[in-house]
DNA sequence: CCTATTTAATTGATATATCAATTTTTGATA
DNA sequence: TATCAAAAATTGATATATCAATTAAATAGG
């Protein structure tokens, strides 16, 4: 059984596509951001006011390296980290209108990678697939 | 349309699923090595003899990333780099005894793994799977 | 042949990944 | 209340990721 007919070895190869894909449209449009801190400024959006221990849950990352990504996007005025009233350990990460602006700006260059990258799929293949995905992901967990 | 319900986004969360998974299985059982090293030491038990440029191609991994991982698997002495006749400057990398037995001790927890992630699923389903993926990559490229 | 370009591998810089250790704060309990 | 354990964020160490620059060697064109 070669490893190339791994259905995890495709998976990983597949999300390496996308992620190269989507980092050189970004770099050919001066974006100057990563995929991941993309995704993270994502996450914020949809969901503001999250601690980072919840971010690193959503995104499945290591809080650690949240810390770090949130670091780089403060720096570019994106988000920033609310305290909490009730409680000093923790920080309340929320969107600042330039990152408001930067998501408005380039959502449709990031919609359209989704689209292309499902070309020729039906939804109901879309489905199956993410069907498949949730359930590996449930087995190994 | 939040970021859960994009396939890109469950396609990068499973290959994180499964690369948590392996991992922690391999510092459980005191394999001292990362899945990254493995998956390069399978391929290059595959495929004796590629050049660095090759096993790039193969890993869809950055030349400079594959250098830095071979000095990681020369040092377990699990690899080595044998010089080309006819060429100065590259390199034929090869598998070494300890890499063999590390690689044939250790298959059966890697198989598991692979097995363990597509439990429930029929072979028809992990076929269709590995097909919409491919499509994907095609897409992307 | 000699020079200019190309190529394979390496190195440097920066971002991301994990785990372990640390800091600060909260919460629990004796 | 004083102390001790748990928890959130940070920092350090090391591996991996990319791109750019470098080095050394091969090749092409004059």
């Amino acid at each position: 059984m070669s490893i190339e007919n791994v259905v995890l070895f495709q998976i990983d190869k597949t999300s390496k596509v996308s992620k190269l894909y989507s980092q050189r449209e970004f770099d050919r449009l001066g974006m100057e951001i990563t995929v991941e801190q993309w995704i993270l400024l994502k996450i914020i959006d949809e969901n503001d006011g999250l601690t980072q221990k919840e971010l690193a849950q959503q995104s499945l990352r290591d809080p650690a390296s949240i810390t770090r990504t949130l670091d780089l996007l403060s720096r570019k005025d994106f988000i920033e980290r609310k305290s909490v009233p009730d409680n000093r350990r923790q920080y309340s990460i929320c969107l600042k209108p330039a990152g408001k602006i930067f998501i408005e700006k380039y959502l449709p260059v990031v919609d359209s990678h989704r689209a292309k990258s499902i070309e020729g799929l039906s939804n109901k293949e879309v489905q199956q697939l993410n069907q498949l995905l949730i359930k590996i992901q449930q087995n190994l967990q």
